[in-house]
RNA sequence: GCCGUUGUGGCGGAACUGGCAGACGCAAGGGACUUAAAAUCCCUCGGCAGCAAUGCUGUACGGGUUCGAUUCCCGUCAACGGCACCA
């Protein structure tokens, strides 16, 4: 009887659904566990082989974690809004819920299709007015605590897309979307202070467990550096204050650079002889997108500020202040002290306006290049700096300056407070009314959601406002303080706010009291297992444990920490190796190997391609594999024969059971079915499979393949359902072999190989070993040097 | 430039904590079944030499430690990912 899998598979399908075979259960007594996957955003194109990697992996997590008796929550629901949607509902005047609506629907089927374990009745969706009314709520608090605020600054730019871009939607002077070139505009724009945040972000990394790359980018990003904030005099009689790392080198300081944009240039203004040579440079500077400005290979350029001149604190000498655009506004105080022999930058200034290069730490050669990687130096030509190591330097010059009152130990970090408007329609508006009198107001609690209203038009005004503010009668309304006439916010939030907190409501999706409830907040998180992109890990992935930190701080959430556990898919290519695109035509569709081949097929053949944290090139010769292997499976059932596990496989049986309870856990799927391949092909070699044995096969196996093992559990006479069975239990002592192969070394080569005990003495198998004909003949003239015996594993004789 | 990851057959990839390299699968070749094909089943399958037993060689490259190295150490090269004038 040969398997047919389309029949089978939708009527499994059918049956969960109807049965809620998978609905979380609400017995909080029993161990809890939740697998989260990143929700997908719903797009055009349908789903992507790439999605059920990560899916088809947790899910095999859940199902196990199911069988091994946890409670288990793994949902799903949808990223929606976002510009592709937006674009397309400009381009063919359809409204985009009723977009997202048509392409939710398709990503269901397809998900449905491929059998996996969600509980869909925790499904949510970003632009549900019920779901975004708590994504405001969320706002409104960060606004009370003075984590959100406004602010005209300079902005990435897309011209083509007319939107405010984030930093790191922006990386590489490039429309993350579109692909145009970026452009800085100043605008009025919605911040966050994740920058608060910072040191609280970096510490909890030491308490989850996420994969190592993950928490080094994060690092990265957060970009903590420790120094010293320094004030140097200047002859205008004001402080120019610097943040350095190195303030050991404080003697080598022998100019200053501010950045182009510093505050005290006005102030300055009179002072300043050659003042339209600066603002000549600043206006180019300006004009500069921060791409350009951080072009490394470009030659340093700069003006002096002639008329003032800086004090350095520990020389007392005068030395002179230029601008540049190689310092940045952002960073630390937004001006510099130069350090030309100790760092590169600061050398190829000085080379180009030909500044003294002094010394102050030996080792290198100055005058040929910066000697920046100094650590292990001795001071030098630093007063009573002299003689001391870098470190101690460090110490004794940071006392020094704070005794004095003129410098103090400061903490940096690289990251930037999160640019959080969006001038686009597709988005949560940001529930802020802006009064005349009273300023920037929130929204009132009670009326949340603020929901977005329809328009004619999606497209963005042409100075780059949002399409809202087109809709006077919705952007008109009273202040809710003083009730004056005042507008509302028209800017909306950026996609990454439907996503940072989406793990929670999945907890209890309809709770129209809080974001969740507290009892079941408190009994499912933090989030057991989370699996999604390394492309997340900078963005989505910082910004959603910033909001739960915050959510934590004001007692909102149960957790310090989001996910427990963070671990990440590598990508699926096309069969030629490169990203699957349609421009390179390498797509493949999962529909496709659905119907050709079957969803347990389809997830086999994911899990089975390679290393889930590595790339891997999709092959549709090696689908057939996974294919046979399941039919092979099914044709058990024509040699069943009743009974128990046999002697002759007993060990090989839990051998299985412990390899592939190991790998699940570890994540290593493709060895976990090697292992059930190899345990098929030893069965197979004895022509039967008795009815015990075939039992626990198919749980193993159940995870991967879930369709066909529940229909052979069925049709094997099994009660009920295979998943609501129990996880195989493996014997320790059962997986020693009666005897093992052992190879016989001769100076570290295999020369022989014999069947021994495990549990033989060391003595016998030695001289079992010697006794060996080929080894004997090899020994032969020869006098023995060293024994080794590696119990269970090989021998090997040293000899001369 | 800095940080991180990786380098193993024709291909995807295995190999615990230093212990028989190439598990498992694909492709390929040979055979069985078939009028034929598909499917299925059996055999071979890193390289060189040999009918074979077997020997030598082999995990990017060059060294080192060790009885023994894909694994540890030093150096070189290459690829991928992240950051990139962050003082």
């Amino acid at each position: 009887m040969d398997y047919n899998f389309k029949q089978t598979e939708k009527k499994w399908q059918e049956i969960w659904d109807r049965e809620g075979t998978f609905v979380a259960g609400t017995d909080y007594s029993k161990p809890k566990f939740y697998a989260l996957v990143e929700f997908p955003y719903p797009s055009g194109q349908g789903l992507h082989v790439g999605h059920p990697r990560s899916y088809t992996a947790l899910d095999i997590v859940s199902r196990k974690k199911r069988l091994q008796g946890f409670n288990v929550l793994y949902p799903m629901g949808w990223d929606a809004f976002g510009l592709p949607t937006e674009n397309f509902a400009i381009k063919n005047h359809i409204h985009p819920s009723v977009v997202t609506e048509k392409n939710v629907a398709r990503f269901k089927e397809q998900l449905k299709s491929l059998g996996f374990s969600f509980d869909w009745t925790k499904e949510i969706n970003t632009t549900d007015p019920e779901y975004y009314r708590w994504t405001q709520w969320i706002f409104l608090q960060l606004f009370r605590e003075g984590l959100a605020y406004k602010k005209e600054m300079a902005v990435n730019w897309c011209p083509s897309c007319k939107c405010v871009l984030a930093n790191e939607e922006a990386a590489g002077g490039v429309c993350e979307r579109c692909g145009s070139e970026v452009v800085r505009k100043v605008k009025s724009q919605w911040m966050l202070k994740i920058t608060d945040y910072a040191e609280k972000l970096l510490n909890g990394l030491e308490d989850v467990n996420f994969i190592e790359r993950v928490k080094t980018q994060q690092r990265n990003w957060i970009g903590r550096s420790t120094g010293a904030q320094v004030k140097f005099q200047t002859t205008a009689g004001d402080v120019l204050e610097v943040y350095t790392t190195r303030p050991d080198t404080l003697f080598g300081a022998t100019y200053m650079v501010m950045a182009p944009e510093h505050a005290l240039i006005e102030k300055w203004a009179d002072r300043l002889t050659n003042l339209e040579a600066i603002r000549a440079y600043q206006t180019a500077a300006s004009k500069k997108s921060d791409f350009e400005r951080t072009e490394v290979v470009k030659e340093k350029t700069g003006v002096r500020l002639e008329g003032v001149l800086a004090v350095n604190p520990v020389t007392g000498k005068e030395i002179p202040i230029f601008i540049s655009d190689y310092v940045l506004a952002s960073y630390g105080t937004g001006a510099i002290m130069a350090v030309p022999a100790h760092d590169e930058r600061d050398y190829d200034f000085a080379k180009v306006f030909g500044l003294p290069i002094i010394e102050v730490v030996k080792g290198g050669d100055v005058t040929r290049e910066a000697f920046v990687d100094c650590a292990t130096g001795i001071m030098t030509n630093s007063g009573f700096l002299d003689g001391l190591s870098v470190e101690e330097a460090k110490k004794k010059i940071t006392e020094w300056l704070s005794e004095k009152g003129i410098g103090e130990k400061k903490v940096n970090y690289k990251l930037r407070d999160w640019v959080f408007s969006r001038q686009r329609y597709w988005g949560e508006p940001i529930p802020i009314v802006h009064c005349p009198k009273c300023g920037a107001v929130p929204l009132p609690e009670s009326e949340l959601p603020l929901v977005l209203p329809e328009v004619d038009s999606y497209e963005p005004t042409e100075t780059g406002e949002s399409p809202l503010a087109k809709m006077t009668d919705w952007v008109n309304t009273t202040c809710p303080v003083c009730g004056a006439p005042a507008q509302r916010e028209t800017d909306t939030m950026p996609q990454w706010a439907g996503s940072s907190w989406y793990f929670l409501r999945y907890i209890d999706p309809k709770n129209s009291d809080a974001l969740a409830s507290r009892e079941a907040m408190e009994y499912w998180l933090p989030v057991d297992w989370y699996n999604g992109g390394m492309e997340h890990t900078t963005l989505h992935l910082l910004y959603s444990r910033f909001w739960h930190k915050f959510l934590y701080d004001i007692d909102a959430v149960t957790s310090p920490e989001p996910y427990a556990k963070r671990t990440s898919h590598g990508m699926i290519l096309g069969e030629n190796g490169e990203k699957m695109s349609k421009s390179r035509g390498n797509v493949v569709n999962p529909d496709d190997i659905v119907n050709e081949y079957g969803a347990d097929t389809m997830r086999l053949y994911e899990m089975f391609i390679g290393d889930f944290e590595k790339a891997a090139p999709w092959n549709s010769a090696s689908i057939k594999g996974c294919k046979r292997f399941l039919d092979r499976v099914w044709a058990l059932m024509d040699t069943v024969t009743e009974g128990a596990v046999r002697g002759c496989v007993e060990s090989a049986v839990h051998k299985t059971i412990r390899k592939v309870t190991e790998d699940i856990e570890g994540l290593k799927m493709n060895t976990a079915i090697a292992a059930l391949m190899a345990l098929l092909n030893e069965i197979s070699a004895t022509a039967s499979v008795t009815k015990e044995e075939l039992k626990i096969f198919i749980t193993l196996l159940n995870p991967f393949a879930p369709h066909m093992t529940e229909e052979m559990w069925v049709l094997l006479g099994f009660e009920g359902q295979l998943n609501q069975t129990a996880w195989p239990v493996y014997d320790e002592k059962k997986c020693v072999d009666a005897t093992v192969e052992i190879a016989i070394q001769i100076c570290g080569k295999v020369r022989a190989k014999m069947n021994i005990s495990p549990e033989a003495p060391q003595d016998e198998v030695l001289s079992a070993a010697k006794a060996n004909e080929a080894i004997a003949a090899h020994l032969a003239g020869k006098s023995i040097v060293k024994e080794i015996y590696v119990k269970g594993k090989l021998v090997n004789i040293v000899a001369k």
